[in-house]
DNA sequence: CTTTACCTTCCCGTAAGGGGATGGTTTATG
DNA sequence: CATAAACCATCCCCTTACGGGAAGGTAAAG
């Protein structure tokens, strides 16, 4: 298969591929005579995992390391656990400021007019 | 003022402040005779307005139109109402982004053994 | 007088690709 | 069969919002 095929196969873009495999996410695809990325079935499963992972939030680092978990068939399952866990916390670090943030703006825009006058308690709280 | 005190009194970095001065969203400082930054009350205002905002998660650029809405003095309450809330969206859209990620990691989180057994469903998931 | 603590500018690096230029290849169509 | 549309390749710049750190001038403290 060629790049497009397997980016229309997987639902990710061909300049994605092409990046994972400059970073040395996945390793270079074999070309075919014409200089063609050619894809076999390996390759593309290793790609849905790549992009199944980045879908979960992981970076590609994590994704490195996760790929690297799944090659070796003896890995421990505590240790995708802790990855999994430790990246679950960010997530929840992050909703948590957002959060945060939402009930702030939830505020202001109740307290704002929200019409042609200019009295703005949105500025004169970020002005205070 | 210079800018070390600034930014001690206001929290914000003076890497910060300086660039937000390069990229134009505050106006450049007055220099003292030995060419430091002196700040004043009104500029010192004006970064604390923008700290404040870009703590909201309002991007640089958001802030800028932020600013300029703040220094009109006849601006209508309505297009800060509308700029905080396509933000809220914003806010919410990565918050349910995020939510649907920490839902797929807990769910996976709970079937792992999590032990020195290799059987992992969180990969097995990934590569499914 | 010297050390220490500031300040200045400048340049590099980050995460994860997207956009677009340039040029070769393949396939579909008239 | 010739050519145009559709792919593919590499390469380089752009994005966000600063942080790190180097090189060198300035100021306050001991």
């Amino acid at each position: 298969m060629n790049i497009g095929e397997v980016a229309s196969a997987t639902g990710m873009s061909a300049k994605s591929i092409r990046y994972y495999e400059s970073v040395g996410l996945v390793a270079p695809a074999a070309r075919g005579q014409n200089n063609y990325r050619a894809y076999g079935a390996r390759e593309i499963a290793e790609l849905r995992f790549v992009h199944r992972a980045r879908s979960l939030g992981f970076s590609v680092k994590d994704v490195a390391d996760l790929l690297a978990l799944w090659r070796d068939r003896s890995r421990a399952s505590q240790q995708v656990h802790a990855m999994a866990a430790a990246h679950m916390a960010a997530i929840e670090q992050k909703i948590a400021n957002l959060e945060t943030m939402k009930a702030t703006l939830q505020t202001l825009l109740l307290r704002c007019h929200n019409d042609d006058r200019p009295d703005c308690p949105i500025l004169d709280d970020l002005a205070r």
